[in-house]
DNA sequence: CGGTCTATTGAAGGCGATCAACATTCGTGG
DNA sequence: CCACGAATGTTGATCGCCTTCAATAGACCG
């Protein structure tokens, strides 16, 4: 019990101090400021967004279901969660893993009804953000707006880039590139620490995710064990070789857009 | 020659006026109107955005290059174009088309390199629309402002299909979604006559979207045809049975958002 | 009219699916 | 704390969708 995902009973501030020497700060502050810094008036408002009625939804229940009438913009305090869709026959496939730090997309300020749902892998705390409240924080400045534009901008990068991986990834490269992506992402959030984090996803989540069987995934998670990349046991996951693993995954973090991009706006 | 795309001579009001008995305008406007109907000095922002200089691309080139920086936005005016992301050993996906009145994304505003290309398949002819021109444009009110949102929600969740399709279905509904797709897409912008419509895609590149080998998609395309669902001759396409067709692909157009969402905010 | 791009067809092989056990871990309640 | 059942992980054997390789036909363009 001691090093697994934070619980219902451990908040996500704890684990925050755990991982970084920076002041605690929320998963997306953490997230945000690798595209700028914030003035501490901004900072204080995007803290804030966390302060909100926390909701808390169980490990493998639906935070929202396809269908569903649309709310406000949902802000990920802590757990791991997947938007999924269902085709008529059944078949799933895991759209987006959504971290600590995530929010859930603008979708509701324009769509009535959802077009995907969204389901906890692990117990899930999370805010709804309701939409005054995004507009007020647009309104402290270009810094925010912006910031907030890269974050959707992001994940529609991300999107893109799931799409090269199914279309183009064999099995091995296409699980590698998965566990790339999700090693940076935690390390963004201050969930990775060096090469090592948990991973909460069963072989299953990982098939749905990736367009293969539990049982190819499965062999696939041996082959890189077998080549000695990587260690996992339970969730306790490590890269013991992330070059080499970026490598077969022809993985290049571009796409995630971690490299302040925004550099220029900074409050000085 | 009489009913194939429009070329470079023919510019893009004479295929509208053909299609559609409403008053010609372009089809961005077009397409927006599926969300909300615009007062008129909304429409005429709008309609305006054609007028700026006209880029060309011949087809089979480049409109832009992963790692080029990051103009404004663009829109396509007439052509198809489409994204695409190669991996370092050569393998390409292509990551989606782009039809006439599509917005290319809203990238350039934060990112400082592209991390995609495009690629025109026909001539392309469109605009780049300078940040201020959309602030402007945004500036007009919360109608316009929302139905830019929409348009790039839209494309995010296209997306998402994309990667359902990719990762779930088999090669003969994944071909079958992509054309019922470009079937809908091509209506919202008055490019399809009922079931009939121009796709100047190689079977190459359905391949390259598709995540297949061009030889499977010419099998899949037969057995298509030998199923009385499609005819296709050229760039001349027509879906015999549509309703099979969306039935054999599992196709469900909710996810374009066509059914006039921003109906509560309307223009009297 | 020759050259290139695209479509088409056939044959063979492999990647990943499918089916079926079994092992192991985990959650839960007795 | 143990016992039970369910969920997850693991392994093997077989099957089939799709790839690969190769060759030809047709379409388009200069």
């Amino acid at each position: 019990m001691a090093l697994t995902w934070v619980s219902e009973h451990n908040g996500h501030m704890l684990s925050q101090s755990a991982m970084s020497s920076a002041p605690p700060t929320h998963p997306l502050l953490a997230r945000l400021q690798h595209y700028v810094q914030f003035a501490d008036d901004e900072r204080a408002s995007l803290e804030a967004l966390a302060a909100g009625p926390v909701i808390t939804v169980r490990q493998r229940r639906d935070l929202a279901r396809e269908g569903d009438k649309a709310r406000g913009v949902n802000l990920i305090l802590d757990g791991w969660a997947f938007r999924y869709k269902t085709l008529e026959d059944g078949r799933r496939q895991i759209i987006a893993f959504l971290l600590p730090g995530d929010l859930c997309d603008v979708h509701g300020y324009i769509h009535r009804e959802l077009d995907h749902s969204t389901g906890a892998v692990t117990p899930v705390r999370y805010v709804e953000i309701p939409r005054e409240r995004i507009e007020a924080l647009v309104a402290l400045g270009p810094r925010v707006a912006q910031a907030l534009w890269w974050d959707a901008s992001v994940s529609a990068s991300i999107q893109r880039e799931w799409t090269v991986n199914l279309g183009q990834r064999d099995a091995l490269e296409r699980l590698s590139h998965l566990l790339c992506e999700l090693v940076h992402r935690l390390r963004a959030v201050g969930l990775a620490d060096d090469n090592r984090c948990d991973i909460p996803l069963t072989q299953t989540d990982l098939a749905e995710a990736t367009g293969m069987t539990p049982v190819h995934v499965n062999r696939m998670v041996q082959e890189l064990r077998a080549r000695g990349l990587i260690r996992w046991k339970g969730r306790a996951f490590e890269a013991l070789d992330l070059d080499r693993l970026c490598n077969v995954a022809m993985f290049n973090p571009a796409y995630l857009h971690l490299d302040r991009e925004g550099r220029h706006l900074d409050a000085t």
